[in-house]
DNA sequence: TGACCAAAGCCAAACGGTTGTCTAGCGTGG
DNA sequence: CCACGCTAGACAACCGTTTGGCTTTGGTCA
């Protein structure tokens, strides 16, 4: 309730402003207010609603026949034989009736939801929204709905307990001395990240994919290659700090005493992070950062201290939306098998809930980099 | 930062005591212990998922109370009288279990899921993320839990029927010759368009915001603004138009022939259509642009026809997301109440399960215009 | 002391489907 | 002609909660 901040209070012109993100986040925890109302376990209290009304007993009485044969017929069960003309009034009268089963007692009966849930730190993130294009589609070709929530994980974990049938979820927390609570008698999946203790998970070719970028900047020449890191523990940085460690030491390259700086996850922390790396001496003469808003702080940070790109710094990033193509250079990037990973996630998901053993997965896409005109050659020492 | 582990957590370690007492075994309740697991072939028809196994009978059981009283309980139901040391056995023994209520059935009793559905088109569309931002923080205060769906309308909106008690959409038609066939019997609210024949909605104030961005053009000494349009038919674009023309035709300015070009909805739409204007004779001198994608775009068609922004070109972008500020140059904008427009979305939502009427709104924050680098007086002609 | 009342819970009927089992016809082979 | 198998569907027992009504217990008051 002390939240009186409106819900937009976001001040454009400065670049120092909170961010916006963390605002959310904590208004969505605050709870605790009233202990009767806040009660996690309590039933809504709420009139009743009118319901649709219609039955399966009113389809059934209309067609002449018991609940059973209707039941059969909308469920296809092939155990019932049923004459053709019979199922072709019962499939009348359901018409007629616009009758809709009741998803709540057919969840009840048979302990199936037809749902997944996907749980995620923040709708604003695109990678987010990318894993969640490709398990949308996924869940839905296998007729599953997927359902999109968002906010604290243990909140959202337990809300989501018995709404769906299995649970994918993508939550910025590394630290097992914290651990979340994972619903119990429930398929869990994490997805992008890899944290053993929290269940089995999809992720990308992080490393492969980090190495490349270094790589590439190491052809062209740069010796001084910085790395921009999230400041959460999130093993999905990690498994890209390794692949820039190896491109780096098999190049025989010096590492960095700081291999690189972490800070927020929206553009004013790439900027703040850029702005400082660019204040270090030596100044690094690439960097390679992990999110397309990252990118855009850091372009704005070099267009502000009058450092050029690519002339006077390279500049590759990870790319979660088509975004980078239309920068200022455009943006050289790696792209991130994100919606390959939603389908995955599902293909995955649904196995475990059919009580199948699966085993992590790292996709194996082959890293593929675009070139565009933020990298080049550094300039002369 | 993610979470800062709430107080309640010392129940949450106990949540994974195994109900080993001899007590609960006791319970008999058909506990088939015949039921083998490991014959997966012998349950064609359906396996079983384990459930919590944990119902609320066991909790009555080893509480010594009838299942009423722990519903009671649960549900803080002032009606019955219940004496504090029976509460807390009640309490403990929901605590020694791990129960937690069977949703479905809930449900299924109460016709309350205590879930409200938000319909997208696009995972990957910013203004859907914020909006969903809002709802999702206005929801959980309600204690409801936002679940957001994205895919085609009819699909989405029957699959959510019976899971929520009410839903927001944010689809992507305003064709009334195939209107979308809205669930029956469940409250609806249109969110950031307005369709009459589609039920109550809730708008930005989208037609002054325009007229804003419109006058602070036509301020700097800008004649010749075109608008960019996007191509489906969206009222919410029509409203803008109209705030546009509003500031136009004010100044008494000439509106060009055709107002604007329509294209698609991301970058390169952006891009295509600004690559069209710019060829157009005489040249527009300033843009108004729906979307910040769009701006990315239209930003790199400048650069690549070497059209100078601002000298050669205004640009005014409606800002979904903050990154306007970190382009280059950063981007003249209208702040759109988009996280606002999501709050405002689920109160009314909630008035409508509640069976209160609630009519139209559109949100009447004043237009806020944040000037950056993207905007100045036209060339000399 | 009996009537009466409140407190504290218990009982049982739903809620709307699903599904294993049972039955009424009916054709058929022995 | 009778037993039998098959077809097409009826019956009924759940699934786990909620909730209106009823019962028991004990105290109070006339």
């Amino acid at each position: 309730m002390e939240s009186a901040s409106s819900p937009d209070s976001q001040s454009g012109t400065d670049r120092n402003a909170q961010p916006t993100d963390s605002e959310v986040k904590d208004l969505g925890t605050s709870g605790s207010m009233s202990r009767v109302q806040d009660n996690p376990l309590s039933a809504p209290s709420g009139r009743r609603r009118q319901k649709s009304a219609v039955r399966m007993s009113d389809v059934a009485a209309l067609a002449g026949v018991d609940t059973s044969v209707v039941s059969r017929v909308i469920n296809g069960d092939e155990r019932l034989l049923v004459r053709p003309e019979t199922r072709q009034r019962v499939l009348d009268a359901i018409d007629r009736l616009g009758y809709r089963p009741n998803i709540a007692a057919r969840m009840l009966k048979t302990s199936r939801t037809m749902a997944i849930g996907l749980v995620i730190p923040d709708f604003a993130n695109a990678s987010h929204a990318q894993i969640a294009i490709g398990a949308e589609q996924r869940a839905n070709d296998a007729g599953y709905i997927l359902l999109v929530a968002s906010g604290a994980a243990e909140h959202r974990l337990a809300q989501l307990h018995g709404r769906v049938d299995g649970l994918l979820y993508a939550i910025a927390t590394g630290d097992p001395a914290a651990p979340v609570q994972l619903p119990e008698g429930i398929p869990c999946l994490l997805v992008n990240r890899r944290e053993p203790h929290l269940g089995p998970s999809v992720i990308g070719n992080d490393e492969a994919s980090a190495e490349v970028a270094t790589q590439h900047l190491i052809d062209l020449g740069h010796r001084r290659i910085a790395h921009l890191v999230v400041n959460v523990p999130l093993d999905t940085g990690n498994r890209r700090t390794a692949g820039y460690l190896r491109a780096m030491s098999n190049a025989g390259l010096p590492v960095p005493p700081e291999l690189g700086i972490t800070t927020d996850v929206d553009e004013i922390g790439g900027y703040k992070a850029t702005l400082e790396l660019l204040h270090r001496e030596p100044r690094p003469t690439a960097l390679l950062i992990a999110t397309s808003r990252w990118a855009m702080g850091a372009l704005a940070a070099c267009d502000e201290l009058g450092v050029r790109v690519p002339e006077d710094l390279s500049i590759v990033a990870f790319s979660d939306t088509p975004i980078g193509e239309f920068m200022h250079p455009a943006l050289t990037t790696v792209e991130l098998p994100l919606r390959a990973m939603g389908v995955t996630a599902v293909e995955m998901l649904l196995r475990l809930i059919d009580d199948e053993d699966v085993a992590d997965v790292e996709l194996d896409e082959l890293p593929r980099l675009t070139q565009r005109a933020s990298t080049a050659p550094p300039p002369p020492d």
